[in-house]
DNA sequence: TAGATCTGTGTTTTT
DNA sequence: CACAGATCTA
């Protein structure tokens, strides 16, 4: 039964053994944690603990299903099946739709995810007639959320003049009506959103001894991952629940903390030893996951950061190659050069596409990526980003749904009520809306009652109110007697939305369709797969339930892909090749992120967890411009690259120009072959060359490029206005005809037939052409 | 009222 | 560029 303990090393032990008391364990990168976490876990069954006693806190759903999974093979899947693990939002979502009439709340509430909290709070602003400039709903939207997650309260801020004070410092002194006339419209419309779920719970065991008491009882050993990311609130809750039997096991790296920006508070685990009795402190030192060049590459990283806990990670692993880095041109090229790259690591060492990620800082980032590796016919899956459930279509199913389990839902209402279009305007809306706001009630109970509502409309609009209500009336009849995905189903076509999508008949719209399809398909399996478990019933609630807090990490695909991800959704991942894009002033670190030193610590942390996913080979690339908001913007090199000590680097291009060097000067190489110009040609297995290239070798290398004369030279926007039939002159081809322009901006080709030299094709780019006519 | 079209505005990261 | 909101037209 116990042999699973030979497998752990002396560190990672430890924590396991000790059944009861509070107890940390940090944990550096690839030190094993999960399997820590794990075999904890196994370990308190095997002494007897009943697996309905235990409370296990992941970050993600994922997490949670990978580390189900590894217990049921030790303990068997049958004891496996009663422990309590999940993130935080789902597992008190489960909680407070339980005990919801207690604070109020219908059990079948709403979730509302970020865009429908951000529509209603855009919708409440202007009805408060609110300048929209200064009470933006996206800054309203985080600020709220930032209380809610701070656990204050709209009682609490109104009694804090402080607060009020700086929201009327930042020109918002009606911040606290918003704040308050949201929380409000939210539990009239009996939903909450994705802060509600921690901070009613908060609720929930404060103000009722009898509930706190119930789930301290159930919950006497507690566990929770990746403890650095904790907001405030989160901290209560396991503070709270822990607090009567103090058998509680915080695991996490404070160097991987990388979500303050909504709420995570890195004291929560710098002062954990505070906050319980003999806390044992243990920790994981020894790195399992990457070769020593990375790990002690990342270290040079993460000692730039002033606050941080004392630990050294080390590795028994082989030194490995360096870390590659590259500069491109362009995001275009950055693209083509981490498709190539991948390509040929596959081919020379027999690969398959998982072992590679792309990691980012912004999701806009994946564009290129993917461009370049579709070229290449690599497969790839982007995760994050717009995941499946938000996207437009398959909202406005959900949101038909939504509503017929929760009438009072605004949010889906309003997304639904005119789609498709029946005729019930935006004026009609707003009425719809005074009379809720004046009577108290939802908009569909304004509907209900438009005999004792005098609204002002015509009859034409009256009864499309009327056959609106009805049709969804119609739909929860339906779905007390039917499947969740027959209901599903009849919504979809009697609603009218596939109806309006074949009518668009625009592959975007045949698109649109398969999706629902997807969907439809999703709920059926769904139906199918709760059926199996005791106490599910494959309803319609519980599907949204599970969607509501479901993300793009958690769907299964089983094909072979490389994945391009944002670090944030990198972390607790490995992959034996990583590369990270972008590596450029104000995107890494953000722009947003340098105001403060915290910002850019927080930054490098993001860094340290993206180099420390590599297990054999990190890249690092950045480009000298890159597309913007739809422009073409000058990069600089990030900061980080410098950060790195340059011994575990291996450069592919000479360092002796590349800040601030606008695009015109550095691209014109005219017919100067650009390879080069490059030191070394990367190939993994070959054995790292040097690190940066000594003076002397930077001398040579600046020989090679020709000092180029401007005078003469075409500008490069007279080469990128050439049009076919153009007479032009190349410097060493002679005078030539236009023939042909393909291709646009950046990558615009022309084939010219030349004097001297037949038909080429020149990247206009880089052609030293002059026009002549 | 619907739908097309224009304008403006902002963009980090996520449960 | 991408999306939300405003403005215009039928």
């Amino acid at each position: 039964m116990e042999s699973y303990l030979a497998e752990l090393n002396d560190a990672q032990r430890a924590p396991v053994l000790q059944k009861d008391g509070a107890m940390i364990v940090i944990a550096g990168a690839g030190s094993g944690k999960t399997r820590v976490l794990t075999y904890r876990i196994a370990y308190l069954m095997s002494k007897g603990v009943d697996p309905f006693n235990i409370l296990s806190l992941t970050f993600t759903n994922k997490a949670a299903k990978e580390m189900k999974k590894r217990i049921s093979q030790i303990v068997g899947s049958s004891e496996a099946k009663n422990l309590w693990m999940g993130t935080f939002h789902s597992i008190f979502a489960k909680m407070l739709r339980f005990e919801a009439d207690k604070l109020g709340y219908p059990s079948n509430f709403t979730i509302y995810d970020t865009q429908d909290s951000q529509r209603l709070i855009s919708a409440i602003i202007k009805e408060m007639g609110l300048d929209k400039d200064i009470y933006k709903y996206k800054q309203v939207y985080s600020r709220i959320s930032s209380y809610k997650n701070s656990l204050i309260t709209v009682k609490a801020y109104f009694q804090n003049p402080e607060l009020k004070e700086a929201d009327a410092m930042s020109k918002k002194p009606r911040l606290g009506d918003i704040y308050k006339n949201y929380v409000d419209r939210c539990f009239k419309a009996g939903a909450m959103d994705f802060d509600d779920l921690l901070l009613k719970t908060n609720e929930l065991l404060n103000r009722f001894p009898e509930v706190l008491q119930k789930y301290q009882n159930r919950f006497r050993y507690i566990l929770v991952d990746e403890y650095q990311d904790t907001n405030h609130s989160q901290y209560l809750i396991v503070k709270a629940l822990s607090d009567k039997f103090q058998n509680i096991c915080v695991v996490g790296d404070d160097a991987q903390s990388i979500y303050a920006f909504r709420g995570a508070n890195i004291n929560n685990i710098l002062n954990f030893q505070k906050d319980y009795d003999n806390v044992q402190l243990y920790r994981l030192e020894q790195n399992y996951r990457s070769t020593k060049n990375i790990v002690n590459a990342a270290n040079s990283i993460i000692e730039k950061n002033k606050t941080k806990l004392e630990k050294v990670v080390w590795t028994a692993n082989e030194d490995g190659p360096k870390i590659i880095v590259n500069r491109l041109l362009t995001d275009g090229e950055e693209g083509r050069f981490v498709a190539s790259s991948i390509f040929e690591n596959k081919m020379q060492n027999q690969l398959d596409n998982g072992s590679f990620a792309i990691l980012y800082r912004t999701n806009a980032q994946s564009r290129a990526m993917e461009d370049a590796l579709r070229k290449r016919e690599i497969p790839y899956r982007i995760y994050g980003g717009l995941s499946f459930y938000q996207r437009k279509e398959i909202k406005d199913v959900l949101s038909y749904l939504r509503l017929l389990i929760n009438p009072n839902d605004e949010a889906a209402l309003k997304r639904v009520i005119n789609y498709p279009a029946r005729g019930i305007g935006q004026t009609t809306i707003d009425k719809l809306t005074i009379a809720a706001n004046t009577y108290g009630k939802s908009i569909f109970e304004v509907i209900e009652n438009l005999d004792h509502i005098d609204l002002k409309v015509n009859s034409g609009t009256r009864n499309k109110l009327t056959n609106f209500v009805n049709m969804i009336k119609s739909f929860s009849i339906l779905n007390e007697n039917a499947d969740a995905f027959t209901v599903a189903d009849t919504v979809a076509k009697k609603t009218g939305l596939v109806q309006d999508l074949k009518k668009d008949g625009t592959p975007e719209g045949v698109a649109k369709i398969e999706n629902i399809e997807e969907l439809l398909n999703g709920i059926r399996d769904f139906v199918e797969g709760q059926k199996e478990l005791a106490d599910a019933t494959g309803s319609l609630a519980e599907f949204l339930e599970d969607v509501a807090l479901a993300t793009d990490m958690d769907k299964e695909t089983g094909d072979d892909h490389v994945a391009l991800m944002t670090i944030h959704l990198a972390k607790g991942l490995e992959f034996p090749y990583v590369y990270i894009v972008g590596m450029e002033e104000d995107l890494f670190p953000s722009g947003m992120s340098m105001n403060t030193r915290s910002e850019l610590e927080e930054e490098r942390r993001l860094f340290y967890v993206a180099l420390t996913r590599a297990e054999k080979q990190a890249y690092l690339t950045y480009t000298q411009s890159r597309y913007r908001w739809g422009k073409l913007v000058d990069a600089e090199p990030s900061r980080f690259i410098d950060e790195i000590e340059g011994k575990f680097l291996d450069y592919m291009i000479p360092q002796d120009d590349y800040k601030y060097k606008p695009l015109i000067d550095t691209d014109i190489f005219g017919d100067v072959d650009k390879s080069k110009l490059r030191q070394t040609k990367p190939t993994a297995g070959s054995p790292p060359p040097a690190h940066k290239p000594s003076e002397e070798q930077l001398r040579k290398l600046r020989k090679l490029r020709p000092a180029l004369d401007h005078t003469g030279q075409a500008s490069i926007k007279d080469v990128v206005k050439l049009e076919e039939g153009n007479e032009v002159e190349h410097i060493r081809f002679g005078k030539g005809k236009v023939l042909k322009i393909d291709g646009i901006g950046q990558d615009k080709k022309a084939e010219i037939n030349f004097e001297n030299g037949g038909i080429k094709k020149l990247l206009l780019r880089f052609a030293k052409l002059k026009l002549l006519s």
